[in-house]
DNA sequence: AATGAATGAGTTTTCATTCAT
DNA sequence: TATGAATGAAAACTCATTCAT
């Protein structure tokens, strides 16, 4: 602790208290998340400005203090938040002890809890939307979420193999077929239930695992 | 009222009316076609009716004559084709002959014929995109074409259960399984490549089969 | 007259009438000449493209029919209608008998009656106030404008002191002092009263040339 | 009250009063100074508060604490400087002994020395782009201004014509191409080289000078 | 039927001004 | 005094829709 005789020193050169100054450094996420919200659920053009900016509370001028266009929101959006979502997953597989099968388990489980039933799933269907109009944010995408994402399946489902725990087969092919029902699953929250006829997520999952694993095991 | 054997007389006043008429029968669906591919580019909302006019070498104007507006013209293009090549999909099931996995097996393939590898896909993400902006029209996608499909496949997995080709399973989220990696891959022909990410359509699907295949006989 | 047994072709494929085309045609100059008068008065910035629009008798869109952008038009300013009334005057130079001192008055009165005396003495005001932000359109001016009339008079103070009817003299020098006065007539039409503190221009001008040729001739 | 021998004593609270004292107090000119560097260069409308605060090396706030608003900035601007350099001209020609042609050169030298080569050269380009918008300020300037310099010419001219040294003329005539090409000079360092194509000011001068004189003098 | 010029409501973006700190 | 975050009115530009021809 402190002692009480010093004082904290006036620093008269730096008044701007501390309540501006949270508020300040928290503006650019919250502007980025309200526009996630309705960019995912109207799409990027149909989304006003004056939408996002009433939506997270502040007026049309403010946005664009931290932003300085709608694209540059729109790359914020989807720049944001997955990637450290992956890394997370990265380290839990390197340190994962246990069977292969549950290793997926925990993969799917783990996405659900991190990705897919928060409101970052919507970036899945944004990308899907947009992609064509933004080249370079999608290149970003998919270098930096898809790719890594796969990898970390591939690396799961060659593991099993390697360990003779699943039956040897065609593992690129067999990625997709583990991870399109989770892209579904994820549209499907901010679209058209094309997923899920209409079952809970979690329920949906454990029968894509169950069947997953029955179908890649060695039988 | 004019004779059925005597053709028009090609007057100057109207020249080649058999042409005209032709063309006139054939404009509406012209003009979907090409908006069909620049919705599914672009999106609906950032699509110009004039591009959509341009596209399909008429004047912006003449769009006005066939569709009473943009909505109109998105109706259009989601309300058409699908239904038909649904309709085919029902009547080759029903009279299908053979093993519930040559079935399903045909299902895919003919899934890919008819509408996967067609512009018919890019339907799947107009409507992913577009849904929550048209909840009518997702509405409609949703009876017609997703509860439709998704019948077809229940139908056949119940009938490899009942005949004891399947072991007993949970049919709906099996048929979830069995679709997701036929809509990612539509999807991906028009967006990022979110399935397949290096593999040819037909293999994927291949893979896909046997992987599914092997899941769900019974051991 | 046309003979009345021959009708005019009934040339089905171009029904736009002669009067919609002569509008269209004549629409980018009557553009211009509104936003002439409205640049010159308030300057670029200050002027509302709407108000354009409305001094032109059109709504705001028709603008962008004919003009990509409010940079667009300020370019059709300042690039049309000078360079036309200094070729005329190029030519009337090049064919002119008789005194120098004579020709030189017709080049005042010249300039007068083509452009300090029109609408188009209004480029100078909005060339001085806008140069500086239009690097490129000041370059065009300064090379097809500037050049070209001070190559005029110095031509013209050149065969005065060849023809021995001036006293040599510093030529490049002599000719912004003919200009100047010139210049500062034209901008004083549009904005302070810089010259001619009450005069009218006409004597101005005599004054103008009665001053210089007394000054420029051999005593 | 303070003794004003003895200085403020420099607390922690306060350091650097006279500093702080003498930079409050120049303020005003320092932000005037950055305005007009700006306003000339972009013209009125298009400078930005943000860049005069910045050039000026304070906040965009601190100008609303010495200027009530962007219009009060530019009549600060248009109203300092020019009217003390023009009393100055005032008295030094009531005093001056010699020849009216030397007084005449000296009024000539003395403007480029005071105005014509110094910064205030720039409100002459700012009045003509910016009098129509701002009639009361231009009213002003040409009161205090204008009219005044040309006061001083025209008594030069009529005392060189009263003792014989120039003939008889239109006086408030010469005087406007006696001041015509100072302010095309004045002008031209802001914007286009209307006037000097290639010359230095000081020789552009000097001939100004000696065409106006020999076409004044007496023949 | 077909055209395409014209419209004006709607959207993005800018910036003078305010005010809490 | 000084700051700079926040505002919102205003301006450039777009585009679905209309309509005279």
């Amino acid at each position: 602790m402190r002692h009480p005789a010093s004082p904290p020193p006036a620093t008269s050169l730096s008044p701007t208290p501390d309540l501006r100054r949270r508020r300040k450094d928290a503006r650019p996420a919250e502007l980025a998340a309200a526009a996630l919200r309705l960019f995912v659920d109207k799409g990027y053009t149909a989304t006003r400005l004056d939408d996002v900016a009433a939506a997270a509370g502040v007026s049309k001028g403010t946005l664009y203090l931290y932003y300085p266009g709608k694209e540059a929101l729109f790359r914020a959006v989807i720049e944001e938040g997955m990637v450290a979502a992956l890394s997370l997953a990265e380290h839990e597989v390197a340190a994962f002890r246990g069977s292969t099968a549950d290793l997926l388990h925990a993969l799917l489980i783990g996405w659900w809890e991190r990705i897919g039933g928060t409101p970052l799933a919507g970036v899945t269907k944004l990308i899907i939307s947009e992609s064509r109009n933004f080249p370079e944010v999608a290149q970003y995408y998919r270098e930096q979420v898809l790719d890594r994402g796969r990898a970390l399946v591939r690396a799961t489902i060659a593991r099993g193999i390697a360990e003779g725990e699943f039956r040897p087969l065609d593992v690129d092919a067999a990625v997709d077929i583990v991870i399109a029902p989770l892209l579904l699953l994820a549209v499907s929250r901010f679209s058209l239930p094309l997923a899920t006829g209409s079952i809970a997520p979690e329920a949906y999952l454990e029968t894509h695992f169950e069947l997953l694993v029955n179908g890649l095991k060695r039988s």
